[in-house]
DNA sequence: CGATTTTGACCTGCGC
DNA sequence: GCGCAGGTCAAAATCG
């Protein structure tokens, strides 16, 4: 594997998060006309992205994304992509070749570049999902319970404590994974605020890249939304963040204020996000008219291929489909497209 | 003192 | 089967 990623890294036609990232958002892939995300950051950031903020004002409707991701989870044939489908992190790769979205690393893919696998499982709406995330907890929990007595009943005199002793999942049985998607920030703080409370529960060195990732899991009782954040090792002030799930509550941040859904000026909402994209997509030209206007100390642009419209790249690039289908699936099924 | 962060170990999936 | 990398766990440390 670490071949195969160094082979990514060099310019194989792989994608691994970083590289595939940085390309993605420089233009270089695909023989990319350079005028990828980072370019245009490095350029003009100002106007090359857009004031999360100030959709953060603008945007009164917090159950807008909820629900239009809960839409798009439960049309299975239009959002293959993201659930898993009970896939293992490194065969959502293998989904997304087929229909794009968010990849292993919770990067939209462009489904058109990379092979095609046949055999993709469909994934299962995320209420499935979700289901099976509960039950995978619980399993899980059944599963450290029964190690801990195994410990216990083990007798061991502590001498194995670091040595955990886990009941072996059920063959076939692969772990479900929620939807995510991501969108990079360019921000000097790595946590975003975005309204919710979020715990750090691990973090890992990512190869190839001198930052850490970091994963947060949100703090509120079965709400299971995770996310990840790293930077950008290409460019250090772009915060890349992944969130995989939907809250299943309202932001904390929300519930304390309803003139102003947020108070921080780096507030991200995740939904938010989201629709935001979507609305991007609806109104492609307006994705840069807003840069334009963009003023905040947060700048945030979503992890959407950096055409003049991507409504047009998406008619260019038919291949491509797929990619933005799965994150977009609502749009697709009331767009023109085939 | 509870919540959160840190961090090393462990688990899982994948490619070879 | 092995090694690698991503992801997660959980004990210890730290914080408020």
């Amino acid at each position: 594997m670490a071949g195969e990623n160094r082979e990514m890294y060099e310019g194989g036609g792989g994608f691994q998060f970083h590289d595939d990232f940085s390309s993605f958002f420089t233009g270089q892939r695909n023989g990319g006309s350079g005028s990828g995300m980072l370019d245009m950051l490095k350029e003009d950031p100002a106007t090359s992205f857009m004031g999360f903020n100030e959709f953060l004002v603008g945007t009164g409707d917090y159950g807008v994304l909820p629900r239009s991701l809960e839409l798009s989870c439960c049309s299975p044939e239009n959002f293959s992509g993201l659930g898993d489908g009970g896939k293992g992190m490194g065969e959502v790769e293998v989904e997304t070749k087929c229909v794009g979205g968010v990849n292993s690393n919770g990067v939209i893919s462009g489904g058109g570049l990379t092979p095609v696998t046949p055999n993709s499982s469909v994934s299962s709406s995320s209420t499935e999902a979700a289901g099976e995330e509960d039950s995978v907890r619980c399993k899980k929990n059944d599963h450290q319970q029964s190690e801990k007595g195994l410990e216990i009943g083990g007798g061991d005199d502590g001498t194995d404590k670091s040595k955990k002793v886990t009941k072996p999942r059920r063959k076939g049985e692969k772990r479900q994974r929620e939807p995510r998607f991501a969108f990079m920030t360019k921000s000097e703080v790595d946590h975003l605020e975005d309204g919710y409370r979020w715990r750090k529960y691990g973090q890992k060195a990512v190869k190839n890249s001198p930052y850490p990732r970091s994963y947060y899991r949100c703090t509120t009782q079965k709400c299971s939304v995770k996310k990840r954040v790293e930077r950008s090792y290409q460019d250090p002030t772009i915060v890349i963040t992944t969130y995989e799930g939907q809250h299943t509550h309202q932001s904390p941040a929300t519930l304390r204020s309803s003139s102003h859904i947020l108070s921080s000026p780096n507030t991200i909402h995740p939904s938010f996000a989201h629709e935001f994209m979507m609305r991007q997509m609806q109104q492609p030209m307006a994705f840069h008219h807003a840069n334009v206007n963009a003023a905040a100390n947060v700048n945030t642009t979503m992890y959407l291929q950096s055409l003049t419209s991507p409504l047009q790249q998406l008619q260019q690039l038919p291949a491509d489909y797929g990619l933005l289908q799965d994150i977009l699936p609502n749009f697709m099924e009331s767009s023109q497209l085939p």
